[in-house]
DNA sequence: TTGTATGCAAATTATTTGCATGGGA
DNA sequence: TCCCATGCAAATAATTTGCATACAA
């Protein structure tokens, strides 16, 4: 069973605006543009899911938010990340044994997903938008969503696994 | 709800394999070489899966499967397709809905996933193997499966969308 | 003020597991 | 013969739903 600190847990779009206002108000304006109200806890499982990088489940959000809300339930954390698909501001990720996992990075890229020790590592190739657009224009599909993942082991697992060979 | 019509369903292997009994006696091989037993349950599970090109999920090869052998259970279906994938007859697909399907295609393609009627066109695009190959170099991975998937809208329901609007 | 959002618990659904019996090799 | 595979039912786990209350707009 993998086990995720979620205090080493870090974050992305942090970095990425100026300030947690900033990101604050992106998210309320992403949310009264389609009529949801901009409730406080809304604004915090937002607030870790556009920011957290390591594709966390539903369950590692609600852990977090607990700490900030400890009466949030299960229930409003799926909730609101349906309405952050809807709003264009994650996507979701179909990983094998049915754990939904978000991912706020919305350009095509990668994911390498090792077997092993259950990390995620995003991967971007310039290649990747070129094939997608291409077969969506040769097949006529409208493109809502795109996951291009990749099973197996990553460099590290590789290692330990040679390494106990010897 | 999504109704597939299980007697419609089509098959793939069957045309490519030039009769059954050589699909039997190669998945007859596979399981041996692996120390698993040929049963007849496994079989006509095996050549269900491996014929379909629907892209099924364990119930809806249970439900077909169940026509020959009354008595199986959705146990022995999942039991069977996981040891499909271990001697590598067939991959799994993961959608959202935490529904799993199964593709015999082991080739690297691309699946458009249409969210309105829930089908899955299969499509192969040179690049996708390029591109895969390209980043398991760079990032030191080992390749154990890949997964290409576009969700969005199929031109058959964009058709449909466009003329109710008029 | 007026619905919509929340929290709780119960329901639903996919998948897995334990175990006694049956059947391939 | 000897395990391994099967079928059944129960267990597990993720996600969804119903409903009374609370709160954003």
């Amino acid at each position: 069973m993998l086990y995720i600190d979620l205090f080493k847990i870090d974050y992305y779009l942090i970095n990425v605006m100026s300030n947690i206002q900033d990101l604050d108000s992106s998210i309320i304006k992403a949310f009264r543009g389609k009529s949801y109200k901009a409730t406080p806890q809304r604004l915090a499982i937002s607030r870790f899911a556009l920011c957290c990088r390591d594709h966390p489940t539903a369950k590692m959000i609600y852990s977090q938010i607990k700490k900030e809300y400890p009466t949030v339930s299960l229930a409003t954390v799926y909730a609101t990340l349906l309405i952050l698909k809807e709003v264009g501001l994650l996507q979701e990720m179909n990983l094998p044994q049915s754990k939904a996992r978000f991912d706020p990075d919305m350009q095509p890229h990668v994911h390498l997903v090792c077997l092993q020790c259950d990390s995620i590592i995003d991967w971007r190739h310039p290649l990747v938008s070129k094939v997608i657009a291409e077969v969506a224009a040769d097949a006529k599909f409208s493109v809502a969503g795109q996951v291009l993942e990749i099973t197996g082991l990553c460099s590290r697992c590789k290692q330990k696994i040679n390494l106990e060979k010897k």
